[in-house]
DNA sequence: TCAAAAGTGTTCTTGATACACCCATGC
DNA sequence: GCATGGGTGTATCAAGAACACTTTTGA
């Protein structure tokens, strides 16, 4: 079956910066290309919209196909549209980023994705078409996002200590931290609840494990309060 | 002539929410649809990309045939893409949103488009498609974007005064402002120059006019300088 | 002389920053 | 017993918030 219509169209697709956190390192999660275009190269996962499904939906089922991930944070960015972003002809890409916890979906992924591959944000390879640039725009997004919105719980595993946050907030915005401060602060908000568990860890006293109270977050929300690291 | 694809592709659309500021009132220009769906209704300015053009391009565009405007301060914000939000067909739209100097567009517009009208941010009709979304969108993106980024000034002619710039921040943050703290605060970034003029304007005492220095801003910037309201 | 908006400083409170030592564990 | 990261409190400084009266003009 054919589509006919009077003006020629751009195709439409989605491209996912996928984020995951590990070894105090950001990380992005690439593909290697199949086919040509840039056949080889790696690019962010993606690709076309269904005519019946919208932009969140298509988003997910690219990274589900693409990587096996499934259930993860997912946000709309950007949409590039430079006329020759693609060199097949116009496409128009509806960018997103994603937060995934790295320690839940690593397996999985591996086994899904045989061609995926995550890569510290510090030593991206270089990419195709235009995804250099969605990568850096939905780094600037996460960057800023962090500091006024508690996101940063997605790339934690749901049990997780301090310094943990702490190294996740140094990485993400990419500057040290004084430590008695940031948990000061971090406390005061009342999120972040002690477990009764410690994670034994090496030769060192043993850290206090804490989760991230998503439900109190929501309510204190509505009442006007705002997270702000 | 016709177009050919393999699969079904949605239309590409652009929106315009085009903000402008009078009487000490926020106000966004609408234009009444003349043909079907909605015909007779309010919406917002905007229409088809052609394949040869960018997003900003095509926003351009549309402002300029159906409003008269030009040279207007435009952003992208967010593209909508729920499957129905169109009764036709899949359209895909990539809002943006534009800031206007009422007082140098007033005139231009009225006659470039006789049925484009400025509404009272507080006061606006039913809209047609979804635009009421984009709407709240785009005036959640201003009120958050105009405490961090000396983008109000869009909206002001060249010299103002500055209580007209403190009525603005009120308009646009729903907030009433403590007058000398305004004041302190926004001349401190040294970023306004008084002028030798004052504005006579009515039976009580003339006030300063300013202009707002962009360059000097954008050097500012460079060297990391915040601005932040 | 009155109404209406312009203009101007100080105090208090709050949050941000800077900073150094003891603790619990594994080797 | 020592190396490693975990955990804690205070003093200083800067920015934000609260607040009331005088000035200049036109009618």
């Amino acid at each position: 079956m054919a589509y006919n219509y009077q003006y020629p169209r751009a195709a439409l697709t989605v491209d996912c910066v996928v984020f995951g956190f590990d070894e105090s390192e950001l990380k992005v999660l690439l593909i290697q290309r199949a086919l040509d275009p840039f056949k080889g190269k790696w690019a962010l996962p993606g690709g076309f919209v269904r005519v019946d499904e919208t932009l969140d939906d298509a988003a997910r089922r690219e990274l589900a196909e693409e990587t096996g991930l499934e259930n993860v944070f997912l946000e709309q960015l950007y949409t590039f549209g430079t006329v020759n972003r693609d060199p097949r002809e116009r496409v128009v890409s509806v960018a997103h980023y994603a937060l995934v916890k790295l320690t839940d979906h690593k397996a999985k992924a591996a086994t899904d994705a045989a061609n995926a591959q995550w890569f510290p944000i510090s030593k991206l390879p270089k990419l195709a078409f235009d995804h250099a640039d969605i990568v850096a725009a939905a780094l600037a997004r996460l960057q800023g996002k962090v500091r006024y919105q508690p996101i940063g719980f997605e790339l934690l595993p749901p049990k997780f200590t301090l310094s943990e946050l702490q190294h996740l907030y140094e990485a993400i915005l990419e500057a040290g931290l004084d430590k008695r401060n940031f948990r000061k602060k971090v406390l005061g908000f009342g999120l972040l609840m002690p477990l009764k568990e410690t994670q034994m860890a090496g030769r060192h006293r043993p850290a206090q494990l804490f989760r991230f109270d998503a439900d109190k977050y929501e309510k204190l929300k509505k009442r006007g309060f705002n997270f702000e690291l």
